[in-house]
RNA sequence: UCGGGGGUCGUCUAAGCGGUAAGACAGCGGCCUUUGGAGCCGCCGAUCCAGGUUCGAGUCCUGGCCCCCGAGCCA
């Protein structure tokens, strides 16, 4: 069941929010923004910020700004701030005309730069990088002045200025915020502010060689564009007392930053770092390879929007370090389809099953119902003979216990078919494999009820060979092989789960999924959920994915009569 | 070692700012079923530790312990 809206507590960012509309701190506003930099896809961590930000303003009647934080032209590019659009969209949610650029503010930046120098609490210097690493001191140790702290206003406009110009190379010298090197905050002992960076920016081009830090450039861009909550994860915490310093030095309009916990998942990675390596490596297809936790995988995979809005909503908002299980996203995605995903009949692993009491040239069709969830989605035809098809593991020569499908001398039923009765079956010698089953069916159990009140213990689903329409399926399983794969000595690519793509071909569909295309996910009875692939699928070459399996007891079942077996023979 | 954060069922999140530790996922068991699906019912299961304050502490105080982040001219 879906849990009743409303009834959820608040979260600590949403608290102090109602707080501050009690207070009329910010005149009872609420703007938000999401501030990514424009170096990767988006993955599911930062779906959970896009819900907090854009979730935040919709509820409060507020705004959300969608910002490029791009100040550093060596790492940015448009392909990403592209697709950074698309999946903000995707997700379902909408800046309007609030699409903005720290590179928008440059210029403004540059005039504050200058007011912190004439202030006095700015200044450039001309120690090298590693010379200004050793003047910082230790985590545990205070750092030292640089010789260059001390130089005069007018030397350090004139510095800057020609900074600005490209006089300098890169490394010469930066602008540092003159703070305290003594400070235990290491982000106070003089951060760096502007550095110089000959390299063209992908939207002011070759405008600017001197580039913004990240702290300098955040809390200004928050404050141009009046932000009242800048929510960001917890590694900014202690660089919090810097965004305040600038505003304050500046005495301009005063953003409160906030401070959460970024999601982790369990069996998978979500860092922009190791995602990368995957792809560059060659370990996955690329960003959107449905295995990936990128928004853009999770879209080719096929997991609906709106389930991915559940579950950031599901898994709330604290200051904890917290791994979220996958099985609670998988968990989201199924309770959605269940009820809005037609129902289809395919089977992965062809196994032929011949009934012989059926006429060879006979065919006909069986009313299937669309969704048992839903049956305002009506019903369809499904083609029916004598030649069908169903599932190789819904047969066993020697069924174990607790099997209750097809076996020799079995009766089970034929999913809005027919009761049929395993008679005869056929195996290759050489290896054993079962190739042919053979049926006999029962002419009066049509649709799947026997008038004589005879009960079987399992509905299969089939296709009809004649009719079926040829299919790859691919089955996505966890990238990696444990909940946590970056913990410990090892290193995680050495984690990777070696099932987590499994292709099969040759697989049967029905024939209505003939013109199936990616806008509609299927539940293919017993199998799970499916979606057309948004790359490779075509009618005439049909390439499906599975979204996420059916819960499966007997899996379960199996897999304990597994072990204890292997018990039984310790 | 210094600074900043954080420790509640296996997992995630709650507990109107001192008053019966709750929900979801997972797991286990049952019912039901033309999907071994879905649904329904039940069970299991937690306040990091030690003191203190209090009629009463997950919540307040003291002292420990453990985990995360921080020494980019990255964000």
């Amino acid at each position: 069941m879906h849990e009743v809206a409303g009834e959820r507590p608040k979260d600590f960012i949403r608290e102090i929010i109602d707080q501050d509309i009690e207070t009329g701190r910010f005149g009872g506003r609420v703007h938000t923004r999401f501030p990514p930099e424009p170096n990767g896809y988006l993955h599911i961590g930062h779906a959970k910020s896009i819900c907090l930000n854009f979730g935040i303003a919709q509820e409060y009647g507020g705004l959300c700004n969608l910002r490029f934080d791009d100040t550093n032209p060596a790492t940015e590019e448009v392909e990403y701030v592209q697709s950074i659009m698309e999946d903000v969209h995707w997700l379902g949610f909408d800046w309007d005309d609030r699409l903005y650029y720290a590179s928008d503010y440059f210029d403004q930046m540059y005039g504050y730069a200058v007011e912190l120098i004439k202030m006095g609490k700015a200044y450039v210097d001309s120690l090298s990088p590693e010379e200004i690493r050793e003047y910082r001191g230790t985590l545990s140790e205070p750092g030292r002045d640089s010789p260059y702290r001390d130089r005069s206003v007018e030397e350090n406009l004139d510095l800057f200025e020609r900074m600005r110009r490209g006089e300098f190379a890169e490394g010469a010298c930066v602008l540092r915020a003159k703070i305290d090197m003594a400070s235990p905050n290491l982000n106070l002992r003089d951060p760096t502010i502007y550095r110089i960076k000959h390299l063209p920016h992908h939207r002011t081009g070759s405008k600017w060689c001197i580039y913004p830090m990240y702290d300098f450039a955040h809390c200004l861009s928050d404050s141009i564009e009046r932000i009242t909550h800048s929510i960001c994860t917890l590694e900014f915490e202690d660089h919090r007392p810097l965004y305040d310093w600038f505003l304050d030095a500046l005495g301009v309009y005063h953003p409160q930053q906030i401070e959460f916990a970024r999601l982790n998942l369990s069996y998978t990675v979500l860092s922009k770092r190791r995602l990368l390596q995957l792809v560059e490596e060659r370990r996955v297809w690329g960003w959107d390879d449905p295995r990936m936790p990128t928004l853009s995988g999770l879209r080719r995979r096929g997991l609906p929007p709106e389930s991915i809005r559940r579950f950031c909503e599901r898994i709330g908002v604290a200051k904890r370090d917290s791994i979220v299980d996958v099985a609670l996203l998988e968990h989201t995605v199924r309770e959605d389809l269940n009820l809005t995903a037609p129902r289809r009949m395919g089977v992965l692993r062809p196994l032929k099953l011949t009934l012989l009491n059926y006429p060879e040239d006979q065919e006909e069709m069986l009313e299937a119902i669309n969704n048992p969830e839903d049956l305002s989605a009506g019903t369809r035809p499904v083609p029916f003979s004598r030649e069908l098809y169903i599932e190789q593991d819904d047969f066993r020569e020697n069924p174990p216990p607790k099997y209750y499908r097809l076996a020799p001398g079995r009766e089970v039923r034929l999913r809005y078919g027919y009761f049929v009765r395993c008679v005869d079956y056929r195996k290759d010698p050489a290896t054993g494999e079962i190739t042919e089953v053979f049926c006999e069916y029962d002419p009066a159990t049509r649709g799947g009820d026997a008038p004589d009140g005879r009960k079987v213990k399992a509905t299969l689903h089939w296709v009809s060979a004649r009719h079926a329409v040829d299919a790859e399926i691919r089955l996505i399983d966890r990238l990696f092989d444990r909940p946590n794969p970056t913990e410990g000595d090892e290193d995680f690519r050495t984690r990777l789960n070696p099932d987590s793509l499994q292709i099969y071909r040759g697989c049967k569909l029905e024939p209505s999924l003939a013109e199936a295309d990616p806008s509609c996910r299927f539940q293919f009875e017993r199998l799970g959920y499916f979606i057309a692939d948004n790359r490779d699928s075509r009618p005439g070459a049909l390439v499906f994915n599975r979204i996420v399996s059916l819960r499966d007891t007997w899996a379960k079942i199996e897999a304990r009569l597994a072990k204890s077996s292997n018990h039984d023979r310790d």
